[in-house]
DNA sequence: TTGTACGCGTTATCAT
DNA sequence: ATGATAACGCGTACAA
């Protein structure tokens, strides 16, 4: 018979690659075929499909994916881009989990890539990474979802890609995530009602997605309860717990100091609350507290933080679900998720001892 | 011309998939010397070499993985599989920062893939995953590197992977970790010298790795200090935050309370301290409390937290350096790294008021 | 030092 | 409903 080899290994040291030719010999059919049932394509005699099923199993076949890729184009790779600080934040780690799960549901799998934000040439990174992993899709997290270098070069990559928890709407792009804006506006408005007239700020990153969005709605409440915006009472701060500690300094070292203290998330508030007993402060009787996020650490200081949580797992899947579906291959769109308020015993009306 | 098609695309609405075929034609030499390039080959006079570099950037040639994968097994390819309550710690965010980095250098990604350890068809769930996606290796965590099923499904497979902090060492597999004996020794041997008599440990889960070496340094420490070992002073938890909470209480419900606990990682000795606030209890002027792991809690409670640093990122590194280079195809090995005691607020010598 | 030709395991086209 | 056969892009004996 002529060479023309219908592979097969018999000189078996090596395990043994079972192949789709495998299949097809034992299932009497053609490699078409298999194709077909493996892929759960139409045309197929549900007879030839069991026969062909059976087959696969007894041999346990699994399709190889680099050959499927090569051929297809498909990856079943999603790619979590993050900034490298963030990386092992509990935000980060939720997000990962919901991710994970929603990946495996449909066969993909989870390739995660830290970034710097500030790296100048993080184009060619990104580039460079896209173009060497073939990925499905990507995901971006802030801060980096609002480098305007790096959407560009994944648009021109044409790798679908979605944002989570972006800063700006950008034309064309499709985004995951809450109303930053009206949850801050409701921790606020919750605060004023206990009756805190003096309510601190402390203001995340202004590169920083969702931080400005919460600086608005801080903003909103206090001026619909007919309060002023006092400038000192509203500082800087970088999400870091760091930052946090400097953050809440300033504020507690205030002639007229806050009642209460909204911090931008929740491990600048577990900062406060570190910093108020060195100031000696009984938490929440003499100070209220609150953060955001409703991460890890909400629950693990003491008191327990007061928070808004996101659904971030939540909004993990609905990323990756979008990018598996690859819908809206051009229009925009956005998915807002709802948040909800957690009330813990890091808040209290001001002034009761 | 015969149509023996060097492949190419004239017809451009489709972006542009550059190929070793392009590259090679502008450079005037066959596709193999451009692999010989490419893949850092000897046997290429600097001549031809620089031109085919000029080439490749000139179009920004990337090679295509799949191709690659297909025709040489390589997939750059490294996997993380961590149990589901472990995801999301920031343990494991620290172990995935080091992997990164340590993959980004060699240009290689890091698949990320939770586990639940309980699932009784653990096995099957992870051949399906090594069958599918290739993966160059595998990095196990605690407590996955020390499911027995999994581990011979894994050699199976012949997929290489190396175990970071098991409990048991086992025959001709490799390991990384730290002496968490030693460590835990250490800790309990500061605590003794302090003056403390009375030191409550806090255990990790049985099936933990190192949470009986933990437990066993703890013992050593004690005996050496001529101190006895006493029951009730040595209390079950399982890692996590909660079950902190009711160690502590019980630890502090006791009659003869402790005036040193040691908790068996930072999560629990965070509880801890949770805990003896609602025992109004003065940290540490009246109770001691250590941890371990060095992990972001340690420093992000208050007071914070005496503990015993992992070089997590370092291990990490290590372990994929070990996959990489595809060492000790066979003969067992074991890297052990050194730890290092953090003093911070959290202890103190007791009785002082 | 350099090039030719084939194999890797799929998917897909186009007949049958 | 099914099958022969050509891509897909790269590595690599083997030849030159």
């Amino acid at each position: 018979m002529k060479s023309n080899r219908p592979k097969s290994r018999e000189n078996s040291d090596t395990p043994k690659p079972v192949n789709i030719y495998d299949v097809a010999k034992r299932a009497n059919v053609s490699i078409k075929t298999v194709s077909r049932v493996v892929n759960g394509l139409p045309n197929v005699s549900t007879a030839t499909r069991t026969r062909v099923m059976e087959a696969v199993d007894a041999l346990s076949y699994r399709p190889n994916p680099f050959a499927r890729g090569l051929a297809s184009e498909q990856s079943f790779l999603i790619g979590l881009l993050c900034d490298l600080p963030a990386a092992g934040s509990g935000y980060m780690a939720a997000l990962q989990m919901g991710m994970l799960a929603r990946c495996r549901k449909d066969g993909y799998h989870l390739i995660v890539e830290s970034l710097d934000a500030e790296n100048p040439n993080l184009v060619q990174v990104v580039q460079a990474l896209v173009a060497t992993s073939n990925l499905h899709g990507v995901i971006l997290t802030s801060p980096l979802c609002d480098v305007r270098e790096l959407i560009e070069a994944l648009k021109a990559s044409h790798t679908p890609f979605v944002r989570i928890a972006p800063d700006k709407p950008l034309a064309g792009l499709v985004d995951v995530r809450i109303d930053d804006r009206k949850a801050a506006y409701d921790m606020t408005s919750y605060l004023v009602g206990l009756g805190h007239r003096r309510i601190g700020f402390i203001k995340g990153p202004a590169d920083h997605g969702d931080a400005n969005a919460r600086l608005d709605g801080y903003c909103k409440a206090l001026a619909q309860a007919g309060m002023p915006f006092i400038e000192e009472l509203c500082v800087q701060g970088l999400f870091t717990y760091q930052s946090g500690l400097d953050a809440g300094e300033r504020l507690l070292s205030l002639k007229k100091r806050p009642t209460a203290i909204f911090a931008g998330n929740d491990d600048m508030a577990a900062a406060v609350l570190a910093t108020s007993q060195r100031f000696n402060l009984k938490i929440p009787q003499q100070l209220s507290v609150a953060g955001f996020d409703d991460s890890l650490v909400a629950q693990v200081v003491w008191p327990r933080l007061t928070t808004c949580r996101q659904p971030i797992e939540e909004m993990a899947k609905v990323a990756v679900s979008i990018l598996i579906q690859r819908p809206t291959e051009d229009g925009a769109s956005e998915r807002l998720l709802d948040h909800e308020l957690v009330v813990r015993e890091s808040t209290a009306p001001p002034g009761v001892l």
